[in-house]
This record gives C-alpha cells, sequence and structure tokens, in this order.
DNA sequence: TGATTTATTGACAGCGCTGTCATAGCTAGA
DNA sequence: TCTAGCTATGACAGCGCTGTCAATAAATCA
C-alpha cells in the first residue's frame, strides 16, 4: 500500500517495473486518491484561496483562470471567496472576515487581489495565521512574494507617448482612493510631465473611482470649459473612465481623437468595443493569477521567487490624435 | 469529545446547558473544525464546483456572488473550475475535461452553466459519477432539479415592447448555436411578430455568437441597405451585440433612438455605459447563482425544489423610440 | 418508593491516506 | 563465497473527525 503511494507521488525509490504496473492499474480502475484523506495525513487542505474584494469581473475572471491553470498543474484547486458582499464596510470589518473565512476553510495558501492587498491590516492576519500568501499589488513592504506589475512606468510611457505626439495640455484622472495603483500611476504620469519640462496645473488632475459614472464626472470637469482651457488629450487611469470621456466628448460634440485623445489603463474587452479603439496599457493580468498561485503550490526544493514585476505593454489604437 | 462533535453540527440530544458550555470554550478558543476530517468521517468533502466555459466574466462574477453565499450560509465552499482554457475542442473532449476534474475533485455538487448545463452528455457523466448536479439552463429534460429563467417569454415580452412603441420592421440577431437560450429567444420573438400579425422575412434574421464583434456584422447586414428596407428596430440577443449595433449605426450616421431604436438583453453593465443607455431584459443572474448552490448544500431533510424559473424583468431606458 | 422510560454523555472503531521505521531483496567488493 | 551497503517493499500508527452503540443520569410512572 505504501508503495501505491509512493508511486502516486511520484516520490524516489520504487522500481520502475513496480512504478509501471501500479500506474497501469490505477488508471485502469481510474482510482485516484481521496483528497480528505491524503489531507488528514499531511495535514495540507490542498486548497487555495482567491480572496476579493474588486468589483470588475473582467479583471477577476483573469485571475481565475490563471491561477486555476497553474492549480489545475500542481492537483491543486482553486476557492473563491468574494467580499463584494461586504461593501462599504470598513478596514476593520473586512479584516475580521478575511478571518473568519480562513477559519471556516484551512486553505495552504491565499491570493489576494487589490485593493485587498493593499491593506497592511490583511497581510497581518494572513500572517498571523500563518498561512502563506501572495498579494498582487504593485508593490510589497513586507519580505513577501508578491506579483505585480510596475504601475509607475506604465503610467511615465503612455504619458511620453502622448508626450510624442505633441500633447502638452493632458488632464489625468485617478483611480480610487484605496488603490495602491492609483498613486502610482499618478506619479509615473507627472514624472513624465516633469521630464519633459510641462507644467501641470491642479485642474488637470481630476479625481475618480474606476468606476464609468465617475469618469463622466470627471471629464465633464476637463471638457466643459472654453476651447482654450480645454486638454487636447486625458489619460484616465482605467478603460472604463477612458470609455466615460469619449461618451461626454461625444455628447458635447467633440470628435475623438481629432478633437480629443483619450487613453486608458487595462485593456478591459471595452477598449476594442468603443469607437475609436482606446490606446490602453494592458496588464498581465491571467499571468498575475497564474505566478500567484504557481508560488503558493510551489514544493519547497522548488526555488522561490520573490517578488515578481510582470511586463505590461502599451497598445496603441485610434483614440490619440498626433498633433505634431 | 462527541458531544462537542453534536454540538457543533447543531445535532440534538444535548442539555442545553452543556451547550453553551461547549460554544463558548469553541469561540473562546476559536476553534474550528478540521474539514478533512470531518470529509474523511462523513464522506463528504463540503466543496462542491461551479464548472464553466462561458466567455462573459460579468456573468459568471454574478454566478459566482451567488453561489458563494448560498455556500456560506451551509459552511461550504465553491471550487471554480473554468473551461476556457480549452477553447474551440470538441463535445467529447470537454466531456472528459469535466470527467476529469472530477476524478480529482470529490465534490458534492456541480453547478453547470451554460452553454455547458445544455450538453447532455455533460450531464449523463455527472450522473454516472453520481454527482449531484444544478444545470443553469432555460429548460431541462432530465428529472432533475435545475435553474433557469423563461428565456421565451421574456424575449416575447421585449417584442411587444417594441410592437406597442409601433416598430414593424425589426431585425433580430441570434446568439451563439450552442446556447439553448438562443432558440428560446428567437421564438419568443417569432411569436411576438406572429400574434401581432407581422411577417418576418428571413433577412430580418441574422446569426450571431453573444460577442460585440458578431454584432457589427449583424448589424451591417441590417442597416447597409437602403432606407426603405432599413429595419426600425433591432433587438439583440445579448447586450454586447446591441452595443455593436449602436456602434454600427453611429458611425453610419444613424441616430439612435429617433432613426434606429435597438435593444439588447442581460442587463450587463455595458447597457448603462452606452449612450443612449440600453433598453434590456435583465437577468436575475445573481439568484440564479445562490439557488442552484443553495439546492446543492441543501440538507435533505429540507424540502428539494425540483427545477426553479426565476423571474426576469424588461427595463426600459433610453434606446427605443416611439413612432407611435 | 422502585421500576421503567427517556435524555444525555462517552468509548471506540474506522474513514483513506502518509510518515516512520523495520524488513526483505540486491549488488558489489573482498 | 560471504558480507557490507545499498534499494525496494511493507507493517503500523495516527491524522481529527463522526457513526454506532453502550453506559449513565434524569425524568416519569405505577
Amino acid at each position: 500500500m505504501k508503495t501505491v503511494s509512493r508511486v502516486l507521488n511520484n516520490e524516489p525509490n520504487v522500481a520502475e517495473k513496480t512504478r509501471a504496473h501500479v500506474k497501469a492499474i490505477a488508471s485502469e480502475l481510474r482510482y485516484s486518491p481521496n483528497l480528505a484523506a491524503r489531507g488528514l495525513a499531511t495535514s495540507k487542505s490542498y486548497l487555495i484561496a482567491l480572496i476579493y474584494d474588486n468589483p470588475s469581473p473582467n479583471y477577476i475572471a483573469h485571475i481565475q483562470r490563471g491561477a486555476t491553470e497553474a492549480c489545475r498543474d500542481a492537483n491543486y484547486h482553486l476557492v473563491i471567496a468574494p467580499m463584494s458582499l461586504v461593501k462599504a464596510k470598513s478596514y476593520d470589518e473586512k479584516v475580521k472576515i478575511v478571518q473568519n473565512t480562513l477559519d471556516r476553510l484551512p486553505v495552504d495558501g491565499v491570493i489576494l487581489t487589490p485593493p485587498l492587498s493593499d491593506e497592511i491590516a490583511v497581510l497581518d492576519v494572513l500572517r498571523e495565521l500563518n498561512i502563506k500568501c501572495v498579494p498582487i499589488a504593485p508593490k510589497n513592504d513586507n519580505a513577501q512574494p508578491f506579483v505585480g506589475m510596475d504601475d509607475e512606468t506604465a503610467a511615465y510611457q503612455m504619458t511620453q507617448y502622448l508626450l510624442s505626439k505633441g500633447h502638452e495640455r493632458i488632464g489625468f484622472i485617478r483611480g480610487h482612493v484605496d488603490h495602491a495603483a492609483t498613486s502610482l500611476r499618478q506619479a509615473g504620469f507627472l514624472r513624465a510631465m516633469a521630464d519633459s519640462g510641462m507644467a501641470v496645473s491642479d485642474n488637470l488632475i481630476a479625481q475618480g473611482d474606476f468606476s464609468f459614472e465617475s469618469g463622466v464626472t470627471a471629464a465633464r470637469t476637463f471638457l466643459e470649459v472654453s476651447d482654450a482651457d480645454r486638454p487636447t488629450a486625458i489619460f484616465a487611469s482605467n478603460d472604463d473612465m477612458a470609455a466615460a470621456v469619449m461618451s461626454v466628448a461625444g455628447q458635447l460634440g467633440l470628435k475623438v481623437p481629432e478633437s480629443l485623445s483619450v487613453c486608458g489603463f487595462d485593456d478591459t474587452p471595452l477598449a476594442r468595443i468603443v469607437w475609436p479603439a482606446l490606446t490602453t496599457v494592458r496588464q498581465p493580468i491571467y499571468k498575475m493569477g497564474y505566478q500567484a498561485a504557481k508560488e503558493l503550490v510551489r514544493k519547497p526544493d522548488e526555488i522561490a521567487e520573490n517578488g515578481q514585476i510582470l511586463d505590461f505593454e502599451i497598445i496603441t489604437r485610434d483614440s490619440v490624435f498626433a498633433l505634431k
């Protein structure tokens, strides 16, 4: 019996002949070990949890696909714990809910998405509970593995692209204040402007919250002004808000991109649906999910990757006009 | 020890005093029973799987939220198994993958979303494996619980609404052929037209596949014709295709809704983003997920609900013009 | 009051694996 | 040929619960 166990777990010290024999019979019987029993014996659950509080279905869907793919390879499974159920609660309550969830389901690892992954208190709870955790976040203070991308540089490059097309008055719409990415994207924008010697007045920065509606409001503050004061381009911190800018522009009779250039961030499906198609930053979301899970299901002898910054990509489409 | 077990499982025959005592100590210790051990003893996993092959993140996100909510109440957990990884494979392969997934993860129940839930072969595999299953599907041939909505009536009512606004030449864009809902929505459309004595010529029916791109193609066949031949309204089988119709109309210089009315199906976030906002059918997606999971985690003594048809809602916004 | 029923508690085995350690089988060198 | 030093296999306990059934305490009845 122990030998069968060895074969099924790819352990060494089994005669090749025996190994083949066991495998043959196992597949003939369609035998597959009982997860619960295995879990009881090893005190592992072979489960990892994806805890999220992110309202973007598209983002979550990609993370999920990536994470399940990595799980499948390692014979792990992905349990999901959406927290959207508890909207508008305080941080404390969120922490308590995370704690409660993990008390009831002792997983081997946790993937956290923004903005949950930006909250130190949540990370602390995980560590206290001694549960491995990979936050998907732009940066990470704790000495702990994480997966993310360089939001600052991405915004920097996108802004540079806008500048290279001759835009100088560029409006920037910030994302949700709870997301760490929000200030990083703004920082990238400001750095690029500064590097080109452009001043950015306060009225060229608007606060949004990643929602279409907030994009509408922000767009109005930028566009419902005299022609001279109007920016020639608007850089929104995500695609939904960029789409809102295009919508407001349309209603105001401003042609995109001739009279107003727009660019976004994320490369959601929406970016190809709007017309003209949106120039935006593609986040490697699928890969983030994959790498996060990969790290969690890693066998101890495989090398750890401590903090991975994945590549983004500037996707140029038709929503940015060349002024020069 | 057994008494503690009884308390934690809400079993009868424990003195009230003892019960309270145990509960107090349990919460003081933040004790929570080991899932694996419990599973081993009861030969249950306390896991249910959501197997899906649906490319719509929005749909899946709502199903997931509903299902996890129901799971949480019953101390179950939701494991996800996206099959999108294996696009474009044959039915046989999909069946094999479902089978394989369930061999490796012996869940207590499975939720199936369309179009997977429309495939008899998949349902058969589940029954063979003796795993409880609730398909989310418009109808169900097997004598088995299911959750769904009445697509035919919804399409019927939406068509009636269009007719009530004076539209007579109405174009209809079909959904993906693999979805059972596709023919039901078309049937509802045709029945409403017939009931009003309207003929529907073949060139007022276009094939789509629920994607934006397919909507563009379909819209062109309807709109790139002489003014006299052009329908006054287009009913798309989902919101993405409806948005495509609006986009094509815009590029062709047709004003929506004055020159062309459009309506969709699903009430995705997109419906409120497009301008004018889209008249559409709201599916109770969250509730479908909730009810499906509820049925799976039902204790044997609670009454089963054999097949539930949930209510839809016609959401009238600004994309339909009153001709009379 | 004692006998009988009923409510409550507890002892024990076993769910199906894996870790540990003992044993059996082999190989190679003296 | 024999033995040391391997490799391969297997016996056994135990992971933390629950189901069964026995034991005990409490309640009821004659």
